[in-house]
RNA sequence: GGGCCCGUAGCUCAGCUUGGACAGAGUGUUGGACUUCUAAUCCAAUGGUCAAGGGAUCGAAGCCCUUCGGGCCCGCCA
């Protein structure tokens, strides 16, 4: 607790100026003021002046005299400004050391806002026959932020990623090797995944168009794949697992983990989907159309001129949505769980990736449910998942139980579409797995890795290759993340091979310079700073603004929980990088003779370099000593 | 026809949930700062009818309505 130990004071003294007052009962807010106007601002005399009949500056007058008894801790100062505003300048003598003491916790910045109850997060659900592109680390970002933020605030996380092998796509990678004389394994050099989505998958698409006969084949291929003893569904769960191990390769490089991998395949034969269609028709959630052009299907009916929903086709087959619905129940925990568990590997991060089985299992039972479910899908699913949704408020108690994280897609800049071949004529365009036009993840990874290269090893021209790449690496993954949270999730982010892959500016690069530079200066102070000082002599408006914005850190996560929002991180990344530059340029550290002045400097140093540490922490970004 | 999202500086975006103080960054352009704790940096200048119109309000970029422009979705595909 810092920066909102001072919130919470001044809120809670104007509460009580009013109960003195016997003003009414106000929701009024104390937040961190604009530069220029203190260090906090009220905008209760707003909101009173009406009753008060009163001009807001007159109110704020009258609170600010009525808080001069309440000055002396934390706030020096308070003030009424002629906007009407109140503004209070707080006591930084006191702070100082509230602050940057606390910061040398490894809790710092931790808050207690799940109580360790259970969340789901589900993201990446990439079909298993195909590459990943850079729409779907979107996704893959997105999902693994919030997983991390949510983590920080004492949720008791599980993550999740479902993997359909089952259906259509994973048909027509089978007819390409099975019937178009397509190779099984990948040419030497070509990774799995990127075979089979850009040859296989791609050709198989083109030859529909030409061969029509093709189509019955698909079919009986598709049908095949249900039955697990057939050999088409064992080439089927051979590929896809191939796939899907690929996939996870490039996940992993991206510091991106999970718990568990969900297969479409075991959820429909686990039987969920009957239980969960019996309770849908007590509960009178779908019904039986006896005519119209749905007749003889199961449908769930639109809402206001939406159209129906069809769940159950005329031959009793079940749809796309009626395959996620049993999945998201299973996930909130309301169907007895059907599944084994087996370890599917050991991460990098030292923890197991689980797989569900349906066979025999040595291993105990796992739980990867939760009382409150995120998925991520992009925005295009709305409909669907605005269904799903009120399905599961409809099956439990807790309506907000199930929530859709909904993010635009990722577009290609005119620039890059021409890159890849396509003239756009001047627009950005959607890709296109189908059509092989999309711009490959692994791909962007190492076109970073050569461009970071180059700069770092140009930097540290006496470094080995081997420090340089674990700098670059850290390098890559950092841009490339932040790349993807940076911008609010219901912004298009347009995708260009220039812009998207600069180093410089609101970059990655940009924040863990300065994470660099303050590790340079404790480097090269030679000791470690003594934190039992005063603080007193940090008084600059450099140090006291670095201070303020290394307070704030819990203030940042709080605001990146409540709304789902961890673009609001990476945005707290920069501003605190920014006050660390600005300081950087304007006080030197080493160069002063008073070795108190120096070592409660350095204590700042330390302060922000763990600060920012663990800010690029809830990114899944970590910062280089040097770069 | 119905639904969702976006529109703020040349470009990319914050700010909108909770209405109030000169609308902020990055990038671009122009100029400046490296014998100094790392110039992937910093400083300065430049740049805005907050898409348009209306409404409620003492007060709107923000709330409500309408219009315009752009994107996405609406299958017995997944």
């Amino acid at each position: 607790m810092t920066f909102k130990i001072l919130l919470d004071e001044i809120h809670s003294n104007i509460q009580k100026i009013i109960e003195q007052l016997k003003l009414p009962e106000t929701l009024f807010v104390v937040e961190p003021a604009k530069s220029n106007f203190g260090d906090v601002m009220c905008n209760v005399s707003f909101l009173l002046s009406k009753h008060l009949k009163k001009k807001p500056y007159d109110v704020a007058q009258i609170i600010s005299d009525k808080y001069q008894p309440f000055l002396g801790n934390l706030v020096e100062k308070v003030e009424a400004h002629p906007s009407g505003y109140i503004n209070f300048f707080a006591n930084y003598s006191h702070l100082n050391g509230i602050i940057l003491k606390s910061s040398m916790s490894d809790n710092y910045g931790f808050l207690d806002l799940g109580h360790k109850s259970k969340i789901v997060v589900e993201h990446t659900s990439v079909n298993p026959n195909k590459a990943l592109h850079i729409g779907h680390i979107r996704n893959i970002i997105i999902g693994d932020t919030v997983a991390r933020i949510l983590r920080k605030t004492n949720f008791d996380v599980r993550v999740l990623n479902y993997v359909d092998d089952s259906g259509l796509q994973v048909a027509d990678i089978i007819l390409g090797v099975t019937k178009l004389g397509l190779s099984k394994k990948p040419p030497k050099g070509k990774k799995f995944d990127q075979y089979y989505g850009d040859e296989v998958y791609v050709k198989t698409t083109e030859e529909y168009s030409s061969n029509q006969d093709l189509e019955k084949t698909r079919q009986k291929i598709l049908q095949d794949l249900e039955d697990t003893d057939s050999e088409i569904a064992k080439l089927g769960n051979e590929i896809t697992r191939d796939v899907l191990k690929a996939q996870l390769d490039t996940c992993w490089r991206l510091s991106v983990f999970y718990d568990c991998l969900n297969f479409e395949s075991q959820i429909i034969r686990s039987g969920l989907w009957t239980q969960v269609f019996e309770k849908m028709k007590e509960m009178k959630l779908v019904e039986l159309q006896q005519e119209g052009k749905n007749a003889k299907c199961w449908i769930i009916k639109g809402e206001n001129n939406e159209e129906d929903k069809v769940l159950v086709r005329s031959n009793g087959t079940a749809t796309y949505i009626a395959k996620d619905i049993p999945y998201a129940a299973w996930k909130l925990g309301l169907l007895p769980d059907p599944f084994n568990y087996a370890q599917y590997s050991i991460q990098d991060n030292g923890k197991i990736l689980w797989e569900t089985t349906l066979d025999e299992s040595q291993e105990s039972k796992q739980d990867f449910t939760g009382d409150k479910v995120i998925t991520v899908i992009d925005s295009r699913q709305s409909r669907l998942q605005k269904i799903i949704t009120k399905l599961m408020s409809q099956f439990k108690s807790d309506k907000k139980s199930y929530v859709h994280l909904s993010y635009e897609s990722v577009t290609l800049s005119s620039a890059a579409a021409k890159q890849l071949g396509i003239d756009s004529v001047g627009k950005q365009t959607q890709m296109s797995g189908r059509k092989g036009f999309y711009v490959n993840a692994d791909s962007v990874i190492n076109m970073l890795t050569t461009k970071a290269f180059t700069e770092t090893h140009n930097r540290n021209l006496e470094m080995n290759d081997e420090s340089v790449n674990q700098i670059v690496r850290q390098i890559v993954v950092g841009t490339l993340r932040y790349e993807m949270i940076k911008q609010d999730l219901d912004k298009i982010i347009t995708f260009d091979f220039v812009k998207s892959l600069s180093l410089e500016g609101d970059t990655a690069p940009y924040i863990q310079y300065t994470h660099a530079r303050s590790a340079g200066i404790l480097g090269k102070a030679g000791f470690d700073p003594n934190f039992e000082t005063t603080f007193e002599l940090l008084k600059n408006p450099f140090e006291i603004s670095l201070i303020k914005e290394i307070g704030k850190f819990e203030l940042h996560i709080l605001d990146a929980v409540n709304n789902f929002s961890p673009k609001v991180i990476a945005r707290y990344c920069h501003i605190l990088a920014v006050a660390f530059n600005a300081f950087y340029e304007h006080v030197k550290v080493l160069d002063d003779k008073n070795e108190s002045i120096k070592n409660e400097r350095l204590c700042l140093v330390k302060s922000f370099q763990l600060t920012i540490q663990k800010a690029l922490g809830l990114l899944g970004i970590s910062a280089p000593e040097q770069m």
